[in-house]
Formats: structure tokens, sequence, C-alpha cells
DNA sequence: TTTTAAAGTGTAAAAAACACACTAAGTAGA
DNA sequence: TCTACTTAGTGTGTTTTTTACACTTTAAAA
């Protein structure tokens, strides 16, 4: 295997070939948690008949010269066309023999790679409005599948998922995270709506205003929706100057 | 340090040079919270002179066969001898320049290792109660510091420190990590201590007694601290499965 | 016997959580 | 223009949790 370029090659343009990131990019709808998957089919080299079809996270090896964070927002550009979304690395997974499975295996001879090289994996997640995204971007089979409809993916990419969708909830009931699916003005409702989906629960209506009124940050607007078929909603902003300055140090523990 | 070596020996044996682990290893002794932390001394190789001196955290390539977690397990065992230590993967660092210091760059130099080669490290941390170790250890000089006094560190470890005690703090605010420092049978005195000085706050002995009274996994037993010159205290003990049956889905936000 | 050191305990007030049902305001369609 | 439809918006009483606060008890050591 290759020495790192220490060479005449740009680094810039070279993988390293031990190390990937993956991106968990979940898509959020207003109804449902989804999370975007690749079609992935292997068809027999000789026969031209399919020998599995199935799905997987995207993902890809770092450039020698490359952030681990720029490596992620470049692999979700490149599935989604978008730039500068929320992006959260999560974990990395790195077990000895991640790539175990037979088709998984067979998958990575037919596309010249050894399976038993274990390649470790940084764990991106991202949240973003499904509606943002364009599919089909550069021809690539894509998919969003909501979360809870996923019972099997290739590699790893199950146990991946799962780890993603636990970090997000937990970083969304301490940050203010949501705020990303939202337009720069939006209501109670479609704010409380988040929480109701990416957490699976419902809120009461009355009690989650009470609480967003204690919140300095979220600031109402003289301003209504306009063109909707029933009583518009007063719209609301997010103020992170005011967040920054106003977030309590939370103390307050659970054991 | 050993080197790397590529070629016919066992996988096991090899190392990964591309990827490492690095460990934050924290302990407790009812007073601070302190880290340990690995001399690091260069001396110029003609004159015998000190070129510098100072502190680093430990961390080891992974061997190419070998788990992440378990790395990480072996990197702290070598430095304290402890086994079954609570280990937490925090954060991976990746950037292209993590290695950019001038006093770095030689001290890897010296070690015929190549300062622009970029390492990804797995950043672990781990909590364990400061008089487990022994220290010196393996004749390394070794040495416990007050996380709060840690100015500078090679490498970019004082960022990895950082990072570690954040995810400390936020991991013990949410989850029983903190019997890990805690003998089976404690008193309460000793668990409030614990989040009194790992997060930097003093509480109310009252008012933490009334919390812990409403957790039924913290068990009261009939049995009392012996041969203290002061009132002895009630002992309890942590009843893991109560914990896991009863913890609640906390289900609370602050967006 | 006294001193010393930490253990252990109660109460009142304020804040937050929780459960719960009707009215208001706009558009669409008859 | 009237009616139906749909979502917005609001208040109260109860329970639980948080917070602030000071004295008595128990043991060993002097």
């Amino acid at each position: 295997m290759a020495k790192a370029s220490s060479g005449a090659l740009s680094a810039s343009k070279v993988y390293n070939n031990y190390v990937s990131v993956d991106c968990v990019i979940f898509g959020f709808d207003f109804t449902r948690l989804q999370v975007l998957l690749v079609d992935r089919v292997m068809t027999d080299p000789e026969s031209g008949v399919v020998r599995f079809n199935d799905l997987t996270l995207t993902g890809n090896h770092i450039y020698e010269d490359e952030d681990l964070d720029a490596a992620a927002a470049r692999v979700l550009f490149d599935l989604t066309g978008l730039q500068d979304i929320y992006l959260e690395q999560f974990r990395t997974f790195g077990a000895p023999h991640r790539i175990s499975k037979e088709n998984d295996r067979a998958w990575l001879r037919a596309n010249g790679r050894n399976p038993d090289q274990r390649i470790i994996t940084v764990g991106y997640y991202s949240l973003l409005a499904t509606d943002n995204v364009t599919l089909e971007w550069k021809g690539r089979n894509v998919q969003w599948m909501p979360v809870d409809e996923v019972k099997s993916l290739a590699f790893d990419h199950l146990e991946i998922l799962e780890e993603a969708l636990a970090a997000l909830r937990r970083k969304l009931l301490h940050e203010p995270i949501g705020f990303a699916l939202l337009p720069e003005k939006f209501t109670l409702s479609q704010l409380q709506r988040i929480y109701e989906v990416i957490l699976g629960v419902s809120l009461d209506k009355r009690n989650f205003r009470k609480k967003i009124a204690r919140m300095k940050y979220l600031v109402p607007l003289d301003e209504k929706q306009k063109g909707v078929a029933h009583k518009p909603a007063r719209l609301y902003v997010f103020d992170r100057e005011q967040y920054e300055a106003n977030k309590k140090d939370l103390l307050d523990f659970a054991i």
C-alpha cells in the first residue's frame, strides 16, 4: 500500500485509504424524519444478473489534505448540492472487521478494494429540510426513507444510522439545532412539530407555548402568516445573540 | 517509541500509521479533578542540551487488527496498569495540519516521523480514582495535574483536553458515570463531592439529598462508615438494574 | 469531658410541569 | 354572503421540583 505522499502529487487530490467519513443525512418535512439513502446494485459481471440491490448511507474517503469536517461537507454537497448545512461529528467507527457480510465483501472486491482492509470511518449527521434537496442529483439513485422504516442497510450502516439518530435526539434536546429546519420567520406550531417528529413524542400545545414564553431568545414579531386557509399564526424569530448570552449553563443532573 | 513496520509481521503487531487514539485520563481524589500527563523532554542530540520540556496526553497508533476501544484501553493500561476502566470515545481530531508548532515538528523529526503526515486521532477520556494509579509505571515520567492548571500542552492536546472535559461534564450530568469513582458502598457526601468537583459548582446538601431520595436506584444500607473521627455516614449502593429499569427517558428540552 | 469534624434533617416560597377544552381568525367552496 | 373547515391561540388548578436557609447529632481524638 502506498506510503503517504511525501511525494510530488498535490496532496489535495490523494485519498487517504484508511479513513473515510460517512454522512447520515436527516431530512425533515414536518411530518416525518427521513434519511437519505443511496441505492446499491450489484450485477454479476458476466451474466448481468442482479445479485443484490440494497441501500447505503453516503460516505467517501478523505483527501490527504482535507479536514474531516470539510470531507463530510463535501460528501453532503456531492449528494445534495447543498452547502453550509448543519453537520455534526458524532462518533468514529473502526472495528477491525466492520465489513463482514458476504454481499459487502463481494461488492468491495468487485470495486477493486480489499474487504479485509479495515477502514476507519468518522460519522457525521446533518439535518435539513427535505424539500431543500433535489433528488437524482448527478444521476445517483438516491431516496428519502423514513427512519423508522429502515430495517437494514449495507455494511454497518444500520448501526451508524442508529447511533446518529440517538446523537441527533440528544442534541436536539439541549441545543437549538431545530432552527436549521425553519425559515427565518416561523410559527410556534412549526417549532413544536420539529420536537414532536424528531423525538417521536407528542407535546401539549399550551404547555409548549408557556415554555417558549420563558425563552427570551424566541422573539414574537408583529407579523402573521399569509395565505393560509385558517387563522394565520404569529411569526417568531430565533435571536442567536440573545441565546448565547442567556443560555443557562444548565446544571441539573439525572445521575 | 516503537516504530511501526510494514511487512511480514502478523497483522496484530502492525501499527496503522494513519490512525491513533489519545486518552485523556481524568483522576479524581475528592478534592480536585486532575489529568494524567506525560513528560516530554527533547534534548539536542549533539550537545545534549535540553531544547524543551513539556507535557503531553498519552496516545498511540492503533494496531491494524485492533478495535479503537481496545487500542484506547491498551494505551490506558500501558500508562496506569489498570484494566476495565471507564473509557468513552468523545471525538475524532483530524485537521490536516494538526501538528504545526515548531517544537512538535522537531520532536517528530527527531523520532523519525514526518511532521507533515497527518494522523487522525480518536479521542477517548477515562475517569478513575487518582489513588488507583501507581505513578512511574514502566518508568515513564508521568504526573497528575489539576485540569484547571493546565495551560498548555504539546501538539493539539490542549484542545483535546478541553473537549474531553466538556464531554465528561455533559456525560456526568446525564448518566451515572460517577460511580466509577466510588467504592461499592459510598456515602452521599462522597457522591455529592463528585458532582461539585467535576462540574465545578457547589451544591446544597439538603437539596442534594432530597434529589437522591427520589432516585430509587440509590439504595441506603443499614450500615455506616467506620473509623472516622466524626459522625459516621450512612452507606449507599447504586443499583444498576433498578437504574436501567427506572431511568426516565428524560424528555425535557432547553431549545 | 471537651473539642472537633462531618452527618443528617425540615420548611416555606417560587418555579416548572402537567392535565385539560374552548374560542378566534382566516380561506374555500357552496 | 354564509357556512364549513382548519389551525391558532389562550387559562386554571394541581402536583412536582427547585431553591434558600441553620441547627442538632454522632463519633473519635485530645
